[in-house]
DNA sequence: ACCTGAACACCGTTCAAGT
DNA sequence: ACCTGAACACCGTTCAAGT
């Protein structure tokens, strides 16, 4: 089987989920699929548009809510399902935050969020949408992180109901303080 | 003079601002100072700590509001204080952001805020205070980023004003949710 | 067109040996 | 105690040469 673009994000993939980002070099990429290293370069340009890749792959698995929920509720659960996609692999969150940061990758987490907002006609809702991501993407990066250090021993004590409580309690505060400008009373 | 872990901390800071986090490496460290790198490990157990101090160095310079300000406008300049002396350093946020993530670093930033919302009688402080600096951090991660590359001719268009409207926005509405919930009507 | 082999210019970290 | 010199086990990326 010929390599091809598909098959080095596959193998990127696998690489993320058993050895973490850490460990994905181009080099190792290369091996898990028995081809020189150099190979590669015939079908992505550079590592940073492979891990671009692999963060699309990561917020492809989103799972946005229904349109009909009312604007608080769908903002908790758009925020749910982001958490989950960002959590469901290893090192999805940091991942992510690094690849959106650079402004790569074909995904705009935030274009459904934006478009609830405008529908709901709450005012700015780019930078409103935005902000939650921060949010969540900042928690989920501290909560994966910090659960994989428990995992390895090196970190003592990780409480996953704290990380989960932080979450709720800052995505809560934020979606009231959204309520609070929306036009629409509650 | 005789190396030093504040002589290896001040030549990483040098380095960080002249050359970016991304090229400061420990070889580099050491030639700064005229030294093998080996030298190094020798005041410095690792990499990792090194970049946590320059970490506590940036969040060092968090210039802590005045506790008389009423809580809405002291949260808000707290948000101003942390973005400010996160984008002083060349790649400062990213820097705090991983030094945080992982657990390292002497000074949580959070502190300060923790106790002016307990003083407020705001439920969750903790979860509260994490949950605007993952905000702040998030946004002067993307904001700094996207800047250098826009001045390293990568990224064309890059709007300062939509920064600093996304933080004030963010911010205005996480703020907006804690006086929602807040004991003390305004 | 697609891949190999080999190189270039780096990394972080360790450690015997010197002083 | 503190540093050198040299090594170990890696990196990302490039590119002539082969098929």
């Amino acid at each position: 089987m010929a390599l091809s673009r598909a098959a080095i994000t596959g193998a990127g993939l696998e690489i993320l989920d058993t050895y973490g980002l850490g460990d994905l070099s181009m080099r190792r990429v290369a091996d898990t699929l028995g081809v020189q290293a150099g190979a590669l370069y015939y079908h992505v340009p550079n590592k940073q548009s492979l891990l671009a890749a692999l963060a699309d792959e990561v917020l492809d698995a989103v799972d946005v809510p229904e349109a009909g929920l009312p604007l608080e509720e769908w903002l908790v659960a758009w925020a749910s399902a982001l958490r989950a996609a960002l959590l469901a692999r290893r090192d999805g969150a940091e991942l992510v935050a690094s690849s959106l940061a650079l402004g790569l990758g074909g995904i705009d987490p935030t274009v459904p969020a934006v478009d609830r907002l405008a529908e709901a006609g709450v005012a700015m809702p780019g930078p409103t949408a935005r902000a939650l991501l921060h949010l969540v993407l900042g928690q989920a990066v501290t909560e994966q992180t910090q659960s994989q250090m428990h995992a390895l021993g090196v970190l003592t004590s990780f409480d996953a109901r704290r990380a989960e409580q932080d979450f709720a309690c800052g995505v809560g505060i934020f979606v009231d303080g959204v309520s609070s400008r929306a036009p629409v009373a509650r």
